[in-house]
RNA sequence: GGAGGGGUGGCCGAGUGGUUAAAGGCAGCAGACUGUAAAUCUGCCCGCAUUGCGUACGCUGGUUCGAAUCCAGCCCCCUCCA
């Protein structure tokens, strides 16, 4: 065993306040490019852009921090270019703190079709845009895939991943891991765990080896993946491997389950095991209620595409409405002269009617995505905002009750 | 006035004797989406009702076991020539 990692002091992570009747809390994570509140939401702008948004948008939403992908970078422009032109902070234009992650889960994706599939249990139903799978196969060294773009045949190592994100430049970064189905057996999912474990030690010493330091110099820390399937003891063995580890953070990865019940299950079999005093982050999850769940059992950051992919299909975030949301596209906001929200205060409901989205949304105007988007974003930010409030005065149950009614 | 072409479900548009309540697209009505191969995908879309029934391919008749499809007359529309 080398000597403990010190990611300090680009890197800090302070617990602040602790809910007493839950594993709820609120911290301070610093990275190189500022420092955030927890809970707090990371915004998925896969491919170096928050689709539709631009990053002063972002910001005027109240974004805090945002993720890019691995995968999808080192396959469009590639790694090096976005390294040439400054790293991705100086690409895209984002000065705030931002995640890569590592395309682990591409490899999932590719090899066993989408999420939804498998977060209802409908694997292959083959209604469902069926894809060749582009995943060639998994193998203790690493993955073969085709690209999605050009076919051409790639590579993915546990090494590479992390070569790729030194290049990128994130202040947080992420092990390459196999993210488990969990239809599959027992048996498969131990053994793809052990798998990953592996690739975690492989993804530590190659962070090592950097310095810890991204391509342009700048210090970066590393997040270990708690996988383990729907198998308590697999899950606790899993979060103990990341808690014995030099990872700077904790990620809970794995397709969490066929339903909802079962993912909150799944995080309650990590939680008790995960290193205390380390930032929890809970991969691609993201609905209001989800986040409740999760703050609670001691989730400090979330991501998910949901936010932005459910404004581009026309529907809005909206506080304490039945389903979390709503569908502009709905024929009764035709003239609906309101905002989308009256309480929510972002630049879509100060200055636009539910009609006229209703009508971006009909006439495929391009704007409508970027308005919604915005107002999902803001949305997101605002309940963190109330989420690391409540957490600090105790009433973590009371925000809950006005943001999430049954429907 | 002459020659030719055409009238199909809200719109566009296939279909030229039965498997056609009638392809497909658009519009419309809803839904799904959770580490983004997603500005994507799915369902419904004549009426009524539990397999079903009733209406329906410009109109009116006719041929046929059976017609959106064949025949006759009529009514519209388009193109070209006068």
């Amino acid at each position: 065993m080398p000597d403990a990692f010190d990611y300090r002091p680009a890197f800090d992570f302070v617990i602040e306040a602790r809910d007493p009747e839950s594993r709820a809390r609120t911290g301070r994570l610093t990275t190189p490019h500022g420092t955030i509140e927890t809970p707090n939401f990371i915004f998925c702008g896969t491919k170096a852009s928050v689709k539709g948004v631009t990053p002063a948008q972002l910001r005027e939403a109240r974004t805090d921090i945002i993720l890019s992908n691995t995968y999808h970078l080192m396959i469009q422009p590639g790694a090096e270019i976005v390294a040439r032109m400054g790293g991705l902070h100086r690409f895209m234009g984002w000065d705030g703190p931002m995640l890569t992650d590592s395309g682990g889960f591409q490899i999932f994706s590719m090899g066993h079709g989408s999420v939804a599939d498998e977060i209802k249990g409908r694997r292959n139903a083959g209604v469902e845009t069926p894809r060749p799978p582009t995943l060639m196969k998994i193998t203790e060294e690493g993955a073969t895939f085709r690209s999605y773009l050009n076919g051409e045949k790639l590579f993915l190592s546990p090494e590479h991943s992390i070569d790729i994100q030194r290049k990128l430049g994130a202040d947080l970064i992420v092990q390459l891991d196999e993210c488990t189905p969990f239809h599959v057996d027992r048996d498969y999912t131990a053994r793809s765990m052990a798998m990953s474990h592996r690739w975690g030690d492989r993804s530590l010493a190659e962070f090592r080896r950097g310095g810890g330091l991204s391509a342009n110099g700048l210090p970066q820390a590393l997040y270990g993946i708690i996988q383990g399937g729907i198998y308590p003891d697999l899950r606790r063995e899993s979060a103990e491997y990341t808690r014995d580890r030099d990872f700077f953070g904790t990620a809970v990865g794995g397709s969490l389950g066929a339903h909802k019940e079962q993912m909150y299950e799944v995080v309650s079999y990590c939680m008790p095991h995960v290193a205390p005093d380390r930032p929890v982050h809970l991969l691609g999850i993201g609905g209001i209620g989800d986040i409740f769940a999760g703050v609670r059992q001691g989730i400090d950051t979330f991501d998910c595409v949901s936010p932005t992919r459910v404004a581009r299909h026309g529907w809005a975030l909206v506080k304490g409405v039945p389903g979390e949301r709503v569908n502009l596209r709905n024929a009764r906001f035709r003239e609906d002269s309101a905002p989308i929200d009256e309480t929510c205060g972002c630049h879509t409901c100060r200055t636009y009617s539910r009609a006229y989205l209703h009508h971006l949304i009909r006439a495929q105007e391009l704007l409508a995505i970027t308005l919604v988007s915005i107002h999902n974003i803001f949305t997101m930010n605002r309940l963190m905002r109330d989420v690391r409030q409540a957490i600090r005065t105790g009433e973590l149950d009371a925000i809950e009750r006005a943001w999430v009614v049954a429907r």
